[in-house]
DNA sequence: TTTGATAAGTGGTACGACCACTAGACTCAA
DNA sequence: TTGAGTCTAGTGGTCGTACCACTTATCAAA
């Protein structure tokens, strides 16, 4: 057997031949891979090997892979990668960069959902209007529906990428969120939003759905803004994860710590 | 019973480790980190589960493992990403999606940076469109020339999560592109495009700036359209990669070996 | 027929070994 | 002393194997 040296390391075959599968239509959401000792096999590589590119592609959503049953190709909705996540950390994205950046996405996917939207779509806006409604005094269920809410906008634009894109930075800024969320107040007003916004993507209107999504959105930045400076009044016991990792200073110990 | 499904599974846990350590500051770009067997000893962990989580890691372009020297948290310019392309792929982005994903983005990016752009930024941007219009007659070398007066802009946003999204879009588009570039036309057209937009930006209008960059891409889109759809007439091999992996069929049955 | 135990197949983790590569220390000749 | 070459740890990359945990389907007993 040749090395195929130029064609990049081991692993990364299996992203690549795993995605021509894709890209040529024979791997189509839902279907099941086989398994990784067949896959190992029919590519000649080992299964460590394999299994290395299989959870590249399960870390970014694209497949899934379940204990005991199988892999399987993603079906439901595109990753909710927590790439940006890292990479906000990585870099220092501010907050009111992200909400800079759902700004953009969102006021666009608005003004597109009311050019776009079908009765099923709309549907689901309502849906989500009503249940996040009937949760105003349960902030962590109102966030819930908060963004199902904005996923349905999302969705009836009709653009899946943008979608997608929308989703990245919401679950980035949903992990800012929660931290705070406990003591989240004006949900009246926000649900109120959503109704105005369903209304005017209901009623066709792109540019009034493009103003009421940007008014909600300066809304909800300012509410965080005003809640993350009350979170900094409360005491925060910062926890390190309990284990023990350090990286600065440790570069020659070794601890023989393990779990139990 | 209890099956510590709370604390996920061995390799997200490294995921999890280095983020918090990224989150914490402690690891911060440029940085090295231990080694792959210092980590699986600190973390009570077997190396395999290290490096897959790494390798996850990497594969996010969050850092970036030097074979023989060590493993560095990337310091450059945030992720291409291939997960678009992937998702792409598997839900069916239609180029057109992807262009107006990208028409979203870079027009808001125009606007930002002619509001933003700092005197290094319009240096960048100006390089980039000599630097363009002197390779109108090659069109590998304008698309990278291009790509970098985009970057360009999207730096001078100064907004990098936008700016990521950009990536990820231009890069899964740019594998569509370089099918079709060898035929490209209009190279000077749009290299005088790249030139307003650097006008419009360094003159502070926004509103200018976010229709010139409105007006190039939808020339882009036009020319992409054409030369794609005179691409179809030419003759096209379908290359499978010979690995010969085939994955429809064998779902049930056994294959015979297949190398010796 | 129903129900429980069993077996086979799957993904999850781990260990150990070896290879390929890099970089720094070392040796030795000029 | 200096320079070039060699050598040697240390690193990531791959592999084979073994075992565990879970799921599912089968089969036997009630």
């Amino acid at each position: 057997m040749f090395k195929r040296l130029g064609e990049g390391v081991t692993t990364d075959q299996v992203v690549k031949q795993i995605r021509e599968l894709i890209e040529s239509g024979e791997l189509r959401p839902g279907d099941r891979l086989p398994s990784e000792r067949t896959l190992a096999d029919r590519l000649g590589i080992s299964r460590p090997s394999v299994r290395t590119g299989l959870r590249i592609l399960s870390a970014m959503g694209v497949l899934q892979s379940r204990h005991g049953s199988g892999t399987f190709m993603s079906s439901g909705p595109p990753a909710e990668s927590q790439l940006l996540r890292l990479l906000a950390a990585l870099h220092g994205f501010s907050p009111d960069a992200m909400f800079e950046a759902r700004h953009i996405l969102e006021v666009s996917l608005a003004g597109l959902a009311a050019e776009r939207a079908t009765d099923e779509h709309l549907a689901m806006m309502a849906e989500a209007v009503a249940d996040a409604y009937a949760s105003v005094d349960d902030p962590k269920a109102y966030l819930v529906y908060d963004m199902q809410f904005h996923r349905a906008v999302a969705l009836a634009s009709g653009n899946p990428i943008v979608a997608t894109l929308m989703d990245m930075v919401t679950a980035a800024l949903y992990e800012m969120k929660v931290q705070v969320i406990e003591h989240a107040t004006h949900m009246e007003d926000s649900a109120a939003m959503h109704r105005k916004i369903y209304q005017a993507i209901r009623a066709r209107k792109p540019d009034a759905a493009r103003e009421a999504m940007r008014n909600h959105l300066d809304a909800a930045q300012r509410d965080f803004a005003s809640e993350e400076a009350a979170e900094k009044n409360r005491s925060r016991t910062d926890n390190n994860g309990g284990s023990g990792l350090h990286v600065k200073e440790g570069a020659g110990k070794k601890l023989p710590k393990k779990n139990s």
